[in-house]
This record gives structure tokens, C-alpha cells and sequence, in this order.
DNA sequence: CTCTTTATTTCGAGGCTCGAAAAAAATAGT
DNA sequence: ACTATTTTTTTCGAGCCTCGAAATAAAGAG
């Protein structure tokens, strides 16, 4: 109905205790009064929580970080978050790839394992048999932390639903509708996020770099397929239907070239590394889209189109256009914000970026600000990984470590 | 900073405040059992925040209005709005038309002028002079409610800011950057929202229809220009800048046909009244746009259309490819969700339709839900209006008439 | 005129935050 | 060595809030 949520008093807890967790999440180490000044909140209320938050071994005092060492008075004691309180595991899953890692309650990692599946030819049960094993492992060769794993946040190339945790559409493999959080969730009896990975590398730049990624932006995933992580008013923007912004799957240009998806004109079926390279290869924009390119032959072609003006620098200008214009339509519905640019993409950006600022040029045409700021990033696994880490240590933070909620079993998927 | 907001007790009854009055807000007679039956809140707290707001004259009791009568056991008394608590103007500013009402704060109209405007013409000075006049004159006329006047809203076409309360840019006057918020909040000593239309229109939309536009939908007027309003989980969706969602000005055609924002290929340049009218007379696209369209030839033209297959008719096809092209990427972006189509351009929808879901259909090319809602109301200005009123009215409800605010001066503009 | 039924208010318990005062734990000065 | 000063942290009481239970109010039914 039109009702919003109805607030309790302990709402207000509750809170609170998510400002003290959030300021210890981004600092590390903070005492009480550092507590008081970053979330503006009492003494008084800054020290029951903390207390509270101690007595569940959520936060630990650590004398021998000394923070203001040497001054009058009452020395401050630094607080920070107990690593072992909890485990979290990441998944990672690419085109040929998964990574699993185990991180604690820090964010430090625990043990990781990378391995190369031939995932074309992998059906929903040899992923999740693979993603299961690899865990497995991870957690016997760490007998103390297996028992304290509270949360999986896994990472995909493809469409997902983040309401039902599931990959609704992939590249990487034939099937669709797999439901890795359920699965995971039945074999770890831990609540499961699964996204898209370019919502995951937001998360990532957004706590890797605040200074730019605050309030709003965009990361944008050019690699096998074009993605979007989008960040709007602080939060992160999965769609209505909760299955991320398609930025690759923007109309171009209306029945255009064969796009993965099946569709016609989407602005991946220009820019993707796929639509590079067949648009080198002299081969029809209708030709089926390759469905792996391999790292050597892209950046051969990249090295050719900067060497000569041929097909070659003719397909990344045709690519720069692509996303320019994608970028264009964007800004006209949310108003420019910060792009970074992430994955193999990122790292030919000479060769797109001309077309693509003169296609984004006078993005107001009303005189507003024309400024677009753009950074590149052109390794994407390790902002996967991280955004990966914070989706399930901010959900720790949040859901789980609210006041009463501690010890009850997390039986259900995350949001 | 990365601190969200600090929550304190009082926030709490500020919040289920909001609910009660949503709740009176929504059905006019509600005795309180049935707003805790709506709200969800405890009898206890229904009687606690009934009797305050009872005592600050924003609620009364209205014992003529029986809702159950003939039962056993002590009868409800019905809580009703007070419609004297507080007068709202609101201001429909288009194309060489100024639209001034008052009204109480149960929505019901007290006073209201229409007055035909050169508004290409006009400086904003005119403008600003003209509304005035308008508003003094009605407030004049009605003397009881003049100095209850608490908000006025705005609905402007063209470009705003809302954080500002400013036009940046309106088709309809020469002038840019126009502080209507700060030029009427100073006249009135009232806070001013400044809106597009199309936001209003959803406002509208929102609560004429809660049955099909709640949580996520879109409202696209194909008038003069093309603009929408977005609702997004429940909440209106302003860009960034809060500049709004340009649907029209999303990029259809790469170097294309010039638009009236100045720029090339805009949806706007093939979808709006002008475009159809320069296409249908054979103009270059690159002729400059015809800066007013009369209503007359308009509906000629479409009768044309739909008599016989020439010109006319190509013209409305391209109109409906440019808007089905734009919802293709919208729907990218943010799934689909139900449209409402609004002005004019929803009275010719017969016209575009096949080929906007021709170029829509296949939307979710891994297989998502195809279907697409279109509902069409052709005459925008009723929808304007009462967008209008709803912003003033939930304004008051949630701002104005929370606990320790009520009687605090309103010196500044509205978000 | 009493009984039953339903609506609303009152009251006490248990939260919460906050400011002021108290306690704790160090350095500085004599 | 011992007191004064300074800074951090905790404790305590006031003033919010919601809620459940009990009390009160106001009808119709018998």
C-alpha cells in the first residue's frame, strides 16, 4: 500500500549502531571520541553502543594501537572490528573462470582458490558443483573459520535478479535461471547475494576511492559484454526488477548490428571485443558474435589500430560511438555524473575516446555543465573481487549485526 | 560523508505522524481503528498522535460523517483532514499559458484564474509579474485563506532544478535560469517547489490511479516537447542535478535531425508536435523547429494520417520509432515498467503505436517479460494541476506538519 | 435497566538519545 | 612524591517514543 515502514524506538538503535559500524568499516581503527565526531552522535550514546557492540565481540579494544600517544589526559583506546567475529565468502564467475576467496570480518583474506572451467560447455550443475567444491576446500583448510561463515556474495557476468538472488541470463554458459543463492544457501545455510559483476566493481570503487565515487556514478564493464554499475544518491541502482542497468543493451541503432543477446542495434553489438573484432574481420554485422575472444587477439588488433589507420581503428571509432551515444541518452535521463571505465576496454581508451566525447559533447543543450570526467581501470577482477568482499561485510554490518537480530539464524537470501 | 543520517527518538513519531496523516490523506473519513488497521501502528499510538494533531487544528473530528452506523458497541468517530488549516497555491506555467489555483488542504479548490500569456515573448520578468498578479488577485478575493497560505508548487515545461527551485531552461520563454522559488518564496514567505510538468503529471498519476502506478512507472508527455516523470520504488526519480529525466532528449540518431534544444538526433526532434509538423510539410530536418504548434493543424495532420497512407502517416511512424527507440533503452536501463502517455501526442496514439512496439518488443533479449502497458490521457492539464496540488499538500503533511516544525516559519524553498 | 460489544484513552514498562556530572587515566608542575 | 590539570569514558536522570493491558466511554440488545 501507500503506507511506508512504521518506526519502533529500537529503529533508532538500530541506526545508530549501523553509523558505528560504518564509521569502523572505513577507518580501521577509531576510539570512542573519534566515533563521536565522525557520526555526530552523543558521548554517551557512542559509548553504550560500543559497549554493547563489545560485549557481543563484534568490536574489540586494541590497547597496543595507540592512537594519540604522549598527550595529557586520559589516553583514547582505539576500537576496531574483531576480524574472527564472522567469514564471508566471495565467488567470482567469469567467462572460463571462478575464484572463490574467504575473507574475515576485516576484509583480510583468508584463503583463496582460482580456477580455469570451460563454462560454455558447463550446465547450471557443473558451475555450482565446481563453485561447492572449491568452497569446500576453502573452508576445510581453515577448520576455525568454516564455522563462522555468515554470508556469500557472489559475482556474475550476465543478467541477475538480486531479489531472488539468481543468474537469470549468461554469456559464459547455455543455461538460464540458475539459482545460486538457493543453491548455496541450502549447502551453507547462509544468506546469499548474487549481482551482476559491474554492480560489484561500484561497490568496489565507491570504498577504494570515495574522493571521486560518492553519490553518484557509473562504472562501466567493457570487456565480453558491455555492463553498467550504477550509483544513484549514495546507493547502488539495481533496476525495477532488480536485474541491474544493461547499459550494453541500449537501442544504437535500430536493427543494427547481431547483438549476444539475440536483439538487434544494442550498443555491445558495437562495442563489445566480439563486435571489434568481427567488424575487422571484414565480417557481416549480422555474423553470429564469437562467443570467447581471447586476450592476444584483441590487444593485437588494438596494436594494429594504433599503428595504422585501417578497419582496425575504424571498428574502435564505430565502438567510441557506440558508447558515446549510450553515455548521451544516460546523461539526459540522470544528468552526467562520474564514468569510470573498467576492463580490457578500458585500456584501448585512445583509440575510442575521441569519437566518443564528440558524440557525448553538448550532452545539455541547454548550457548546463558539459564537463565529463572519465577514468579507466582496465583490470576488472580485482575490483570484482573487492566489491565482492564489501556487498557482504556491509551486509554483515547492516542486517545481521542489528541489535537482536545476532543470533538468529540467517536462513533466508540477502536483498 | 559516507554517515547516513543520525537517527534520534523523536524521529519516530515524526515518521508514524507522516503515516496517520497518509493514511487521512488517502481516504478522508477514517475513524482510528482504521488507521490501525492501515498503519499497523498500536491503538495506543493511533490515540497519542490523533489527539495531538487534533490539538494543533491539522485533524478534526467529524461526527456528522457516520462510518458505521447501526452497530452495536461504541460507535468510530470519523478524523477528517482540516481543510482550514492551510492554503496552497499552485502555478501551471506553458506555453502562452499561466494556470493559478488555491486550495485548501483537503485538495478542494477555493479560487482559481486562467490567463493567456505571449510567453514567447515575455521576459522572465513578465512572467514572474503575471503570476503574481494572479496570485494576488485570488488570495484577495479570498481573504480567510490568505494568511494561511503554507506552499506553493509549480509546474513548469522546460528544464528545472528542484533543488534550486529554479527553470534553467524552458522552451516557452527566451529567459534561462529563472529563480521562480526564491522570487515567490519571497513575495509569499512560503517555501516554492519548482518542477517539470511531467513530474507533476506522475505526482498526479500517482494518486489517481494507485491501482496501476505505484511502486515504478513512467509518464511521457508527447506535447510541445517530450519529457517524462519517473517513479522509481515508490518515489519520484529526479536526476542528479535534479534536472529530471529527459526522455526527449535521449539520443535517437546519431547527427540527426536538429532538435529545439540546439543538439542533433534528440527523440524529441522526431517524436514532438514539431517534428511531425516539419516533416509532414517536406522542411529539411535540419530546418529550425516551429516554436508554437497550434492544436488545430495538428489534429489536421493526424486526420490526414489516418485517412490516407502519405506523408502524414510516414511522419507519425517515425514519431512512434523515435519514442519505441527510447523506451527500448529506458526499459535497458530500468526494466520495464507501465507507461502512461500524456497531451497530444496520446490522442494520436492509434497512429504511432505499431511501430513503437515493433521496435520495444523483444526488450529483454534473454527471454524477460515482453508485455508493455500503455495507458493514454490525452489532455495533460488536469493531471498538471493536481501533481501540482499533491506535491503542496504532501509538502505540508510530511515537512511542514511534523512535531516541533508546525510553527516555524517556511523561509525557504522546498526540495 | 442491565448486559454485551466495540472504540478509545490511560497507565506503566521498557526502549532510546542527550546533557550534566562523575569517574578514570594519563601528563605537568612544584 | 604528590597534587593539579587535562582529556576520555561512563553513569545518571530527564524527556522522548511505542506498546500491551486495563480502564473508561458509548452505543445496541435483551
Amino acid at each position: 500500500m501507500l503506507v511506508d515502514e512504521i518506526a519502533r524506538p529500537d529503529d533508532v538503535r538500530r541506526q545508530n549502531r549501523r553509523l558505528v559500524l560504518a564509521a569502523l568499516r572505513g577507518h580501521d581503527l577509531l576510539s570512542r571520541t573519534d566515533i563521536v565526531a565522525q557520526t555526530g552522535l552523543s558521548a554517551s550514546t557512542v559509548s553504550a553502543i560500543t559497549t554493547a557492540l563489545i560485549a557481543e565481540g563484534i568490536v574489540n579494544e586494541s590497547r597496543d594501537g595507540d592512537v594519540t600517544a604522549n598527550r595529557r589526559g586520559r589516553p583514547q583506546v582505539a576500537l576496531t572490528l574483531n576480524p574472527e567475529i564472522a567469514t564471508i565468502a566471495t565467488v567470482e564467475l567469469a567467462l572460463n573462470l571462478a575464484h572463490t576467496v574467504l575473507f574475515d570480518y576485516k576484509g583480510q583474506v583468508i584463503a583463496q582458490e582460482i580456477r580455469r572451467i570451460p563454462t560454455l560447455d558447463a550446465t547450471a550443475g557443473d558451475l555450482t558443483r565446481a563453485i561447492c567444491e572449491m568452497l569446500d576446500g576453502l573452508l576445510a583448510g581453515m577448520p576455525g573459520s568454516a564455522g563462522r561463515l555468515m554470508h556469500i556474495s557472489m559475482g556474475v557476468q550476465g543478467v541477475t535478479d538480486a531479489a531472488s538472488a539468481t543468474m537469470l541470463w549468461s554469456p559464459i554458459t547455455p543455461d538460464i535461471n540458475v539459482a545460486f543463492g538457493d543453491i548455496l544457501c541450502a549447502r551453507y545455510g547462509v544468506s546469499v547475494a548474487v549481482a551482476n559483476d559491474c554492480s560489484m566493481i561500484a561497490e568496489a570503487l565507491r570504498w577504494t576511492d570515495p574522493e571521486h565515487y560518492t553519490e553518484d556514478f557509473a562504472a562501466i564493464l567493457l570487456s565480453h559484454g558491455i555492463g553498467m554499475g550504477l550509483y544513484l544518491k549514495g546507493k547502488p541502482f539495481l533496476g525495477v526488477q532488480s536485474s541491474g542497468a544493461e547499459f550494453g543493451h541500449m537501442l544504437h541503432v535500430p536493427n543494427g548490428a547481431l547483438c549476444r543477446c539475440g536483439r538487434h542495434g544494442c550498443i555491445e553489438a558495437y562495442a563489445s571485443d566480439y563486435a571489434i573484432l568481427r567488424r575487422t574481420a571484414g565480417e557481416d554485422e549480422q555474423a553470429q558474435p564469437a562467443q570467447d575472444v581471447d586476450a592476444a587477439s584483441f590487444n593485437a588488433v588494438a596494436d594494429r589500430a594504433r599503428s595504422r589507420d585501417g578497419a582496425e581503428r575504424a571498428a574502435f571509432r564505430k565502438a567510441g560511438q557506440a558508447i558515446g551515444s549510450g553515455l548521451r541518452s544516460l546523461f539526459s535521463l540522470i544528468d552526467p555524473v562520474p564514468i569510470a571505465l573498467v576492463g580490457p576496454g578500458a585500456g584501448v581508451f585512445d583509440l575510442i575516446e575521441p569519437d566518443l566525447r564528440e558524440i557525448v559533447s553538448g550532452t545539455t543543450g541547454w548550457g548546463g555543465k558539459p564537463d565529463l570526467t572519465i577514468r579507466c581501470y582496465p583490470d576488472e577482477h580485482p575490483l570484482i573481487l573487492q566489491g565482492c568482499m564489501m556487498t557482504s561485510l556491509l551486509h554483515l554490518d547492516t542486517q545481521l549485526f542489528a541489535p537482536g537480530d545476532l543470533r538468529e539464524a540467517p536462513l533466508r537470501r540477502a536483498i
